[in-house]
DNA sequence: ATATCATATAGATGAATGTTAATATGATTT
DNA sequence: AAATCATATTAACATTCATCTATATGATAT
């Protein structure tokens, strides 16, 4: 449980960033390569690179070398893992944490 | 357009930190005052205070003063809005970002 | 009005973030 | 093997973030 808030918390701050937000837009219908991607915005090759590493690395773009390209594609299942995320979190549930933190004060830790 | 991305930052943001993913879990099933939810964690109150007022200025929790006490709602409007964004940007749409890159390159900005 | 309880603000601090220039690596072409 | 194109890494920097202590404000109860 408290696993999933770091988890899902590192997923967040990938999407904390206006550039990154942008990007996820443009791989929408369909994978691009780094280039076409920089063509884009006014920022430099290392930061896109830095970009796309938060954005591989937490599991929401897969990135695929095509020769000397990469080619980036959105991760669905990391996407729909987000939304269910979303919607269960906020959403009211029988097994909800804050009955528990009426019950038991210090179980929530 | 631009917009959106900034104030989805924004919002993402303010969802990027463990200790507010837990808040609003906590917030899921009704409202809580501060000093009930502070209960649940080793931050002191300052601190709470803190990153209450980042959900709040956000729109994603509604603060009321009730008393001495303030008491703490999720905002389902912005909820929603969060969880649209997401599935309308991570999905295929005919006016998408990227097919207007491909067109003109220099639009995307 | 004073004391107490609940919350907010200010200032300080260490850690993390987004950016760049410079350089390195990896793949393709000549 | 040398040159070139595409991408990644490193080091440095200014900015932002999460946290604390100390203090202030706001509301209730004595």
């Amino acid at each position: 449980m408290k696993n999933d808030y770091v988890d899902f918390a590192l997923l967040f701050k990938a999407l904390a960033d206006e550039t990154r937000l942008k990007i996820i837009d443009m791989l929408s219908c369909g994978g691009l390569c780094a280039c076409d991607i920089l063509k884009s915005f006014n920022i430099t090759q290392p930061t896109l690179s830095y970009h796309m590493k938060i954005l591989t690395q937490c599991g929401i773009v897969n990135a695929n070398r095509e020769g000397a390209w990469m080619h980036y594609t959105l991760n669905h299942k990391t996407i729909q893992r987000i939304s269910e995320y979303w919607n269960e979190s906020t959403s009211n549930k029988d097994d909800c944490i804050c009955n528990k933190c009426k019950r038991e004060t210090d179980s929530c830790q």
